[in-house]
DNA sequence: CGATTTCCCTGGCCGC
DNA sequence: TGCGGCCAGGGAAATC
């Protein structure tokens, strides 16, 4: 499940090896969430990210307007880079849930692979994400200045939601999904389910938390637990670092006492009953 | 309008 | 071995 760190892993894989090269066909599987993979043309001038997402610039090839190809890699994409002599290709036995690609330049095509299609790709004019309501509504990254421990105590005592919720929800801060929420939350000894106040210490920890956390996953390439693979293929390593999640019925590591799991807000969620009050 | 619920998808795993 | 049932979950649409 794609999250800031293992977005921001396959960024940095992509960008030096498609900046600058031009795009010359596209193909795709043709439901909504994958048709706009067929307006991008262009020439990539680089790739960036937003929270989940990945943004990769296209100058027009002349007198049209510059573009952005966004995709959102949802929860089983995954975008590798394959020799491909002809200009549009689609899916093949051995890739079967191929759902876009495009045709780079010198031969070798962009690929999108996405099993459950929980992905999607669009093609908006650079810079104007309003027809992109969860882009255009992203709140702060992480290591952005707007994004402080006062915003996030605000957001928390401003909503009826439960903490995680809206941490999941992307516009108090852009990039945290489940597993980092629940590595955040216990690292901050904090529920998942605190709603309606936060002390400001409590605020403090929960802010550093999300950025230490989101710092570890995206040194370690990312969080593998089934799916996820980087631009390359391989597997990220975090999973073996992580304190929280996926440890339900293990000793926490503060206190001892055995990690819960319950649903909240239709999330699986793994905390402390004793350090996380 | 904000909050909550539903739906989209399929591979992998579990139990029989 | 085969198979039905269930779970994972980000985001957007639908509904409350």
């Amino acid at each position: 499940m794609p999250e800031l760190p293992e977005v921001e892993t396959v960024r940095r894989m992509l960008d030096p090896r498609i900046r600058s090269r031009p795009l010359r066909g596209a193909w795709t599987f043709g439901t909504p969430k994958f048709e706009q993979a067929l307006h991008a043309s262009g020439t990539v001038t680089q790739v960036s990210r937003r929270g989940k997402y990945l943004l990769i610039g296209l100058q027009a090839d002349r007198g049209e307007r510059d573009q952005e190809l966004v995709i959102h890699l949802g929860m089983t994409g995954r975008l590798s880079l394959a020799e491909d002599r002809s200009l549009v290709s689609g899916p093949t036995s051995s890739r079967p849930h191929l759902r876009a690609s495009w045709a780079l330049d010198g031969g070798e095509s962009l690929m999108f692979d996405d099993a459950r299609r929980f992905g999607r790709v669009a093609v908006v004019d650079a810079g104007d994400y309003s027809a992109l309501a969860g882009l255009r509504d992203l709140g702060p990254e992480p290591w952005d200045p707007a994004f402080t421990p006062a915003s996030l105590r605000h957001a928390v005592v401003g909503s009826r939601r439960a903490v995680k919720t809206l941490l999941l929800g992307q516009r108090v801060v852009a990039g945290v999904g489940n597993i980092y929420a629940d590595e955040a939350l216990w690292m901050a000894a904090i529920s998942p389910r605190r709603r309606g106040r936060l002390s400001t210490p409590a605020a403090t920890r929960l802010h550093s938390a999300i950025r230490e956390v989101l710092e570890a996953g995206l040194e370690h390439g990312g969080t593998t637990l089934r799916d996820y693979r980087d631009l390359a293929g391989d597997s990220g390593e975090h999973q073996l670092h992580l304190a929280c999640y996926g440890r339900a019925g293990l000793p926490c590591r503060r206190c001892g006492v055995q990690l819960q799991r319950y649903e909240l807000d239709g999330r699986s969620t793994t905390a402390c009953p004793v350090c996380q009050r």
